[in-house]
DNA sequence: CCTGACTCGGGTAATTGGGGTG
DNA sequence: CATGTCCCAATTACCCGAGTCA
């Protein structure tokens, strides 16, 4: 895998408290959209997700620009 | 410092019933302002609804401000 | 190695949403 | 025209004990 793809996305990984804090949510409600599919779950060898920002601040864009719709 | 990066990451969120409590009204009542247009509706993928607490405070200033503003 | 804080998992309670009505 | 209350279904919030993360 010396491929110069770059897969480099300074994608930081943020835990379901942290995006639960960003939408005030529960984290339980966090990993239920990880669930649903809302969300790409990352998961850590000992089974906790992890989510990635570039995904959390797309999905709360959509849902912060809902104001505007029609 | 335009800062145009840096702007819907960082507001506190409500619930409807939180934004009831603070208008002493019904959540019923802060769902139709939100359909009204009076304040900015986030929505979570479930469908509930978040207010952003600068709104909901700028909202409510005005109406303690001023209530015969027309 | 141990500690502190957070997360996981399932289940239950409370709240929310939408429509229709007064 | 705006607000309050009813029904139902869906979603979210909090409880416990155990394990994992840093």
């Amino acid at each position: 895998m010396s491929a110069p793809t770059v897969s480099r996305t300074q994608d930081s990984l943020l835990t379901p408290g942290q995006v639960a804090a960003m939408f005030h949510v529960d984290p339980k409600t966090v990993t239920r959209w990880a669930h649903a599919g809302r969300l790409g779950s990352l998961r850590t060898p000992g089974g906790h997700r992890r989510f990635r920002e570039s995904e959390v601040l797309q999905l709360l864009d959509s849902l912060t620009t809902e104001a505007s719709r029609h």
